[in-house]
DNA sequence: TTGAAATATGAACAAACATTCATATAATAA
DNA sequence: TTATTATATGAATGTTTGTTCATATTTCAA
């Protein structure tokens, strides 16, 4: 008997899940799992301009899916929570099967 | 030390977390958790148009998120499989907080 | 075979969005 | 200050997509 969610509940996970469902965002969140990474390395490692990065990394952190902090010129960025490992992990597994 | 998956796992992924992020979607997706039930009862349920309703479970079933069997001229959904269940399920944590 | 009920489909449209390009801002070093 | 590095931002654009409206298809009963 599972119920639905308050209409509030449901635009929230609408929310979260449009955040999630884009590849360089995708990208993004797999490369800072691990520990921060600074945009110019997240830039290296995902393969995309530095504007888009920059574009997608402040739609994550709008979402709070990511956190930051500032050491000199450089802007570090990091996984928010445990969620977003659980979210990744059981859309992983789904898509390997 | 978590890989990032490959581009076309990513790719999937990306596709998976579209289908799910949409309003009419997700609600559709909990009306039909618990049992099976028709278009009719779908659309009742939702509070869609009829046409937006077909429309959205075509989408949900073109991406394997539901399977359909017939009875008579109506048309019975169910959840495909339980990943889309735990996809929820972490999603509406998260949400909830 | 007509009619009604259930479901699907196609066109049309506005809104949302990912990406690029050019430029701005901030911090530091020389 | 000036130059350089790191990051952010705004405009512009082409594409995707959610929704509506009208209509088609299917199934079965009368």
């Amino acid at each position: 008997m599972s119920e639905i969610p308050s209409e509030k509940i449901l635009t929230m996970m609408e929310e979260l899940l449009n955040v999630a469902s884009d590849y360089t965002r995708l990208k993004i969140l797999y490369v800072i799992m691990d520990e921060d990474k600074s945009v110019s390395t997240i830039v290296e490692e995902v393969g995309a301009s530095q504007s888009l990065v920059s574009h997608q990394l402040k739609v994550l952190k709008k979402a709070n899916l990511v956190t930051t902090h500032k050491e000199g010129t450089k802007v570090y960025y990091k996984l928010a929570d445990d969620h977003v490992n659980s979210l990744l992990k059981v859309v992983q597994e789904h898509a390997e099967e």
